[in-house]
DNA sequence: TAGGATTGCGAAAACGATTAAGATAGAAAG
DNA sequence: CTTTCTATCTTAATCGTTTTCGCAATCCTA
């Protein structure tokens, strides 16, 4: 590999010459400025990254923390697509994205801090994670900058899909329709189905909506066992709902089974909403009505969030900010009344 | 950042002994072995790779190279299973991932290779990638290690999901289910469509199969809109097939839609299968027949692979892996006879 | 034209690790 | 009692950059 040393002999300059005029700072004459950027090009030189980091403490390298719990991980269409805009995002502001791990087997364990630090990232972003991880919070509560997504901690930066109006919209949505009894299958606890539940109890009793307790019901997320399940449990009520809501679009998969089984055409018979607005959903028969969540804003803006903490910590405030969503209106909810 | 030299300080020895003390040397005396390794634990200390790559010039990190064509990238199921299969081996091994790119915009640009060496990967994994792009050619070409998916380069390590053979099983199966009227609808040419098609037709010829110039047509991978046309153009021959193959599972969705518009139904009225196994295709009513490619093993065959060229490269031969996948039997291809 | 300001460049010290080679001590060997 | 090992530890160079500081040479300005 050619580097600064292999230029300035080629130039008769020295290393720092060099470094200065391939960085562009101004105390380099215009001529030999031009002479070692015409020799450097000619040479094939690139600098090397890992010599700038060490000198610089800047490694322009973005860590991406999420676990694969229950073997999705990147599989997990919705977390996808939100680093599929973090990774561009990041790229086009010449910073690499590597994975935050903790999985070494034949060296000494590293929590996710070490690991952090370890790698010289110059920030962390944080989404799909078990947020209760004291690992998590370790990494969290350093001097690393960090920007989290669906989750908020304390004077930390965090980017949510607003799952408040999200669910509002949503239910005001089936409400239109002229459902009146409609239930809830929601996912494991976490502050996203803690936000969408309560926003699902305070929307319905704006509409006067009654919800009974039997209505509301929980399963995994992307569990199509746990939706199948609780499907069941729901028509075997003496008054079923005439629109079932599921905690994402892929569990609604184990849902619509379930009511195939049973002879129920959709959404005829009965009515189904999910939630992410996977792609898949625009494919299904009929189309799945969802709210679609914004995965290229959240995840270009933790992205530019995160940069902008990192190169101007100063001038960067904890901040929150929120990404709605917008209903998609598929065919699996039908019209009643 | 507590290094090495403020466990000399701590300890009253040199930079060197702390360094040989923690990579276990043999000249090194046991008790000052154990102090510095028990102060190193106290203090709190953590190796930085970004000091030991520069002097190593070994980074344990992996580049991923892979392009995300029509918005597809990390959304991709079949790509995105084996990356997840490749970053658990990568892990386990100690060795971090980082994607490969050539997004810059800043600075000036970078080719996968200039990237690929900026970033001192120690190997590269390719997939899902143009193959006829020359800057993949070229950091092909170069002296970093690299393994390949999905495609065969000379002299190069590749991991092959075994598209003959799965082609050569999904249609005896069909076969064997007394279909004989078999269309296929194919990928964009590439590699990988070129060896699914011609085994599509030595099978056939095999089985003494006829396939009219007429049933065979062409839709992108994952294009729903495509595989919905080149259905319809199918449905309208005089002599339409008895079932059709597509692309991958997920253009099938576009295949499934025209085919429910006509009121047809699946598989009573027209057969379908697959290609990939994603898991949507076991949620969907009838589940659907595809041949199942193994994500996972072609992963970690790659990392697995990847780092043996690495760390032995005197030992390790350019060779072909080649991985089966098997026949998954839904209910979306009816026995006919 | 002397003095200070400016400009262009180089020497050298980092950054945090690894490692070859040298130094020192005590032990074994003659 | 030298000499030669061996075991243990240190010195110092190095990886490829960045950056501070100092030194000339040049340029103004009065």
């Amino acid at each position: 590999m050619v580097s600064m040393k292999d230029i300035a002999e080629a130039c008769g300059v020295s290393v720092a010459s060099v470094s200065k005029a391939l960085n562009n700072h101004t105390d380099i004459g215009e001529e030999t400025r031009q002479l070692i950027r015409r020799t450097a090009k000619e040479m094939g030189y690139f600098p090397n990254s890992v010599a700038r980091t060490l000198k610089t403490n800047r490694s322009y390298n973005l860590g991406v923390l999420f676990t694969d719990e229950a073997n999705s991980g990147l599989t997990h269409d919705y977390f996808a697509g939100v680093l599929e805009s973090f990774k561009e995002t990041a790229e086009k502001n010449d910073y690499d994205i590597t994975f935050v791990n903790r999985n070494r087997e034949r060296r000494r364990r590293m929590t996710y801090l070490e690991h952090a630090r370890y790698r010289g990232f110059d920030g962390v972003v944080i989404a799909c994670v078990d947020f209760a991880d004291p690992e998590v919070a370790q990494l969290v509560a350093s001097d690393i900058p960090v920007v989290t997504i669906d989750h908020i901690f304390n004077n930390r930066i965090a980017v949510m899909s607003d799952n408040v109006k999200g669910m509002q919209s949503l239910l005001r949505y089936i409400y239109s329709c002229g459902h009146r009894r409609i239930a809830y299958i929601h996912g494991h606890p976490s502050s996203v189905t803690g936000s969408r539940l309560s926003s699902f109890y305070k929307t319905a009793e704006e509409l006067g909506l009654e919800v009974p307790d039997e209505y509301v019901l929980e399963a995994g997320y992307r569990d199509t066992d746990g939706a199948a399940a609780a499907t069941q449990q729901l028509l075997s009520l003496s008054c079923p709902p005439t629109c079932i809501l599921y905690p994402d679009d892929f569990a609604c998969l184990g849902g619509i089974n379930t009511l195939r089984e049973k002879g129920l055409r959709i959404p005829e018979d009965i009515s189904i909403a999910g939630y992410d607005g996977l792609r898949i959903g625009r494919h299904m028969d009929p189309k799945l009505t969802t709210l679609k969540q914004d995965t290229q804003k959240l995840g270009s803006y933790a992205a530019e969030k995160l940069i902008r903490l990192i190169e101007h910590p100063k001038t960067s405030v904890p901040e929150i900010l929120v990404v709605e969503g917008e209903v998609y209106e598929g065919g699996s909810v039908g019209k009643i009344g």
